[in-house]
DNA sequence: ACCTATGTTATCGC
DNA sequence: GGCGATAACATAGG
């Protein structure tokens, strides 16, 4: 679930259902999954707190308490961030319970446990030291640019290497590579400054389209691979069959027809 | 039983 | 130093 697109929408639930209240307890269940910080600090740096902002980095999400120090969430590939009301009974993979003082709870839950949450004096010490490159809806045209011209590794790689631009994962870099036509193993020096340009168009209108939908896959415009990703359903956009092949370590979907292979 | 999976990280070879 | 491939992490589902 959680590229960007998926991040961002736990981040607006967290801004319209989390903020501004008492956290009376916290209950970390899977201590194996706190990065830098012990049990007992992490409980202590957060209870009593309220979260006063829900901000996003890349894939991460970012809680601010109202005494400084800010909650940071990463959740690996099988995470979610979820609210519940005081009736509501508890997940199998509630990872972390942050129990609010009205009765509500907020969970970190996570099937597989890959990934991690924290607890920072500021956000930005988090992204300094997990090396987190411009988050993807933050990077200028420019930027991008230059990112991609000066870079020897595959067009897809790139766009899925958090260090370089952080916030997109297997299955919105197939998506957007799609939607600009590139093949995913094309060298990203290899492209020229108008397809960059445009490659830069595509890849926030992809994004931003997701956001809209809420990061479902069933509401995604049906021009998009990602709604029948693994239906065996044919190219949206010419019929033709899609095709996987491995790139940078992950499986990538394509369109031979629609996305030739570099030359 | 075997394979795959929306992620990250360490390691190895080129 | 950059990059791709691979294994590992923990778990579910086909």
């Amino acid at each position: 679930m959680p590229e960007l697109p998926d991040v961002e929408i736990f981040r607006q639930v967290m801004e319209r259902h989390a903020l501004n209240r008492l956290v009376r307890t916290v209950d970390v269940r899977a201590p194996e999954m706190l990065d830098g910080i012990s049990k007992r600090s992490f409980e202590f740096a957060l209870q009593g707190r309220t979260f006063v902002a829900a901000r996003r980095w890349g894939k991460n999400l970012l809680l601010d308490t109202d005494q400084g120090g800010t909650l940071r969430a990463h959740f690996g590939m099988s995470g979610a961030i979820e609210v519940r009301g005081t009736g509501d009974k508890d997940g199998t993979y509630d990872r972390v319970v942050f129990g609010f003082a009205d009765g509500g709870r907020l969970c970190y839950t996570s099937t597989r446990k890959l990934g991690t949450i924290g607890f920072v004096g500021r956000a930005e010490e988090a992204i300094v030291r997990l090396g987190l490159g411009p988050d993807a809806l933050g990077i200028s045209r420019k930027e991008f640019s230059d990112l991609v011209s000066s870079s020897a590794a595959s067009i897809k790689g790139l766009l899925m290497d958090q260090e370089r631009i952080a916030g997109i994962g297997n299955i919105y870099s197939d998506e957007i590579l799609f939607q600009a036509r590139i093949h995913p193993a094309t060298r990203a020096a290899d492209l020229d400054q108008a397809v960059r340009d445009d490659l830069w168009r595509t890849m926030r209108q992809v994004l931003q389209t997701a956001i809209r939908k809420q990061a479902v896959p069933q509401r995604m415009p049906l021009s998009y691979l990602l709604p029948h990703r693994d239906t065996g359903a044919g190219c949206p956009r010419c019929g033709g069959e899609v095709k996987t092949t491995a790139v940078a370590g992950r499986n990538a979907h394509f369109c031979p027809r629609c996305q030739p292979a570099p030359t």
